[in-house]
DNA sequence: ACCTGAACACCGTTCAAGT
DNA sequence: ACCTGAACACCGTTCAAGT
């Protein structure tokens, strides 16, 4: 009933197990129990868990693709691309895990660099000024798709402790306690925040 | 040679092995044999190990403090706010990968954001639109520190894929190709885009 | 109230043996 | 070249039994 095993349907079961009950539910034996084979065949295919994990994140970031940056300015260019990667990366939500876990960060940007030099470079910018806008919008991106993930697996809020910067900020601007203790619009606040970073940077 | 067992031994053992070697390396019988005692009277104490492990991060955060701004614009004592919480995060390394395994990002950015509070309204904001300043800080340090974590434990950059932004770039602007490949100077990156997020932010 | 050892159901990995 | 079962050294957790 099952295809025969090779390094190939390895990986397709492995990638189907982690995007369906994410990368714990990835062990060995129950890996091998999908494929219908002997748990020590897949070390003859993949070596150890360990790489197995390495190849299955070096695939699913090799198909991310590039990123065609929209909008007249370059700044409106610049943010087009960012929240472009953001999507991309929220639609592998286990693979953001996955690639902190393993540190590949930086070759998991690698399209949208390509993307971001380009536009950085039709701002007029050059070399390191230049290099430094794309890490910082690297760093901005990444960090707060991060955080938003994190955010996500939050063991809702811990309460008992509602206002906790004080009731009298909360007496005095009541509308700002309201607004931190309530839910974030994420997108909204992504799209802002690099909005804000882009014009810091491109122009002082 | 040991002291009687109980909660607060418990926590400090389990806080040691931790800062030591990581939070893989507290297993409960490891915990168990540090303290000279059996296993399952750890679970007396403490729970299981996913308690064991929320009293933990709960505990170091509550040590974490309040933030003292220096600085003369609100601007500058935002930054300063930045940069303490990023160096007392970095300060406990084990700490950032726990809390963001356990969604605790809020929590440990408390004594932050009453800092913060005061600073935006300092600088004339309330509301929801002092909130979002708020925020977009936080999400940027705490992001920010996420990467960073995330580089350093990366596996030394793969090789056999310099210049992976194409040839062509590396003509055009080799001081830019030299900074994209050569490290990233983290503080420095993280400084420069603090400022440019709160400037933008700030004066629009 | 606190501690214990034995046992259970899981892991990843190795290895010698098969075809 | 590929697959196998048995075995090893680990896990977290439960439980009945001790004092």
């Amino acid at each position: 009933m099952t295809r025969p095993v090779s390094r190939e349907t390895v990986l397709d079961a492995a990638g189907a197990l982690v995007r369906q009950h994410g990368p714990d539910a990835l062990t060995m034996r129950r890996l091998a129990a999908e494929l219908g084979t002997a748990v020590t065949s897949i070390y003859w295919h993949v070596g150890n868990r360990e790489s197995l994990l390495d190849a299955l994140v070096e695939r699913t970031v090799a198909d991310l693709g590039e990123i065609r940056p929209t909008g007249r300015t370059p700044a409106a260019r610049v943010v087009s691309v960012a929240r472009v990667l953001r999507r991309q990366l929220r639609e592998h939500p286990h693979l953001i895990a996955m690639v902190h876990e393993r540190g590949l960060t930086e070759r998991m940007f690698m399209p949208a660099q390509r993307a971001l030099v380009r536009e950085v470079h039709a701002a007029g910018l050059r070399g390191a000024r230049a290099a430094r806008v794309v890490r910082a919008v690297q760093f901005q991106v990444v960090g707060h798709v991060l955080v938003e993930r994190n955010r996500e697996r939050a063991p809702a809020q811990r309460p008992g402790e509602e206002e906790p910067w004080g009731a009298r900020t909360a007496e005095r601007d009541p509308a700002l306690a309201r607004a931190l203790a309530g839910p974030v619009d994420t997108e909204r606040l992504f799209t802002a925040s690099v909005k804000a970073l882009v014009a810091g940077l491109l122009t002082p």
